[in-house]
DNA sequence: TGTACATCAGTGAACGCGCGTTCACTGATGTAC
DNA sequence: TGTACATCAGTGAACGCGCGTTCACTGATGTAC
């Protein structure tokens, strides 16, 4: 028998973070699948004793945000639907625009750094992106009081809010005018949570 | 003397406006040269009496669209300072995050249809991006009242849920939730603007 | 404990293909006389 | 008015290059005996 069980599996994950990381900074069409394996230590032709096709790895990045980061958000929404995990929702809005994320250009959230990309891929790909924002939207839902249906808006709203700003915030090139988008953004989110 | 003064400058319109389609519904690195050139009917080779490059073509596409509808935005946000065209930025919002726009996918703003594709090009680029936000945040900005730093924070703002809510939108599989995002953004910055 | 062996993760050369760009050319154009 | 000509927008074949993917192979591994 060749190599033990997990040993695969922890070349496949290897492979999906330096994936994931060389999207986010380069954009899907701009990472070549050499690049990806030279980064993960390995040669060119092994790719396809894990992946069928590019667009495979594609969905395996995205989702794979989903596992690391995403999975806290999910966790923080679903503690406990009855009490309004409000801090929770205020730190995710918070740490979502601030500087940090913003410069954290390997970390990101793919909602930000690669959304044309996504909207431009297949069906896989486009549901991870789905789940991702869910699990946002999820948490800022939990996290208000009112009624269901006036919930479930307002955190679409904020959502609208976190992306938009930093999407904007990412790609204007006057670093004063995309900290004041930022700023902007996250003020009003605030007060949306603290009128609730 | 070849051809008549305005004959040149014709064709280099003819070709920026096939290239802005197409790069907005396939994405900068989807598009080639070739196709945009066929598009425009003519060959290949005559693009280089044109552009330097394809990266000098997507600054023109993206400039396009800002002397196209871009420039009705600049129009409307400075016809008169004093007085606030408030349905102006009424129509605007509803414009920009209805259905329409969001099916419209040759005439769309490229702030929705190429965010990571202008964030990853050269600052001839991005400047032109830049261009369309401040058109944008200004018509808003002319239309509120309130102090000057409130009055930019707020239209940031709404410029942020507007690029937000599309982006999501944009990429969302789930076609209804799609719609619900979309609609949750356009329903929160009416009121914004009613509240103003 | 030691050896023979089957497995298959990983290698690296090669494939066909289409890209952005170059270049020698051609032929429609408007001017000069 | 008619003709010769210089210009240069547009043509289309060709360039080098790097891509995603394939494939015959190799050699480290853990098991069987």
């Amino acid at each position: 028998m060749p190599y033990s069980a997990e040993h695969k599996q922890q070349t496949r994950a290897k492979i999906v973070e330096c994936a994931r990381i060389l999207f986010n900074r380069h954009g899907y069409e701009n990472v070549t699948i050499n690049m990806v394996m030279e980064h993960a230590r390995l040669t060119r032709g092994g790719f396809y004793n894990h992946f069928r096709s590019k667009e495979e790895l594609f969905a395996a990045a995205v989702s794979s945000f989903l596992m690391g980061r995403g999975a806290r958000w999910r966790a923080d929404a679903g503690i406990d639907p009855g009490k309004p995990a409000r801090e929770d929702a205020a730190n995710m809005l918070a740490s979502y625009l601030s500087r940090e994320h913003l410069g954290d250009l390997d970390g990101q959230c793919p909602m930000i750094a690669l959304p044309s990309d996504v909207g431009r891929s297949n069906s896989e790909v486009q549901a991870a992106y789905q789940r991702l924002l869910t699990a946002m939207v999820g948490l800022f839902e939990g996290s208000l009081s009112g009624r269901a249906a006036e919930r479930r808006r307002t955190a679409m709203v904020l959502a609208a809010l976190c992306v938009g700003g930093m999407v904007l915030a990412r790609t204007l090139p006057d670093s004063e005018l995309a900290d004041a988008v930022r700023e902007a953004a996250n003020a009003h989110g605030r007060a949306m949570l603290k009128r609730d």
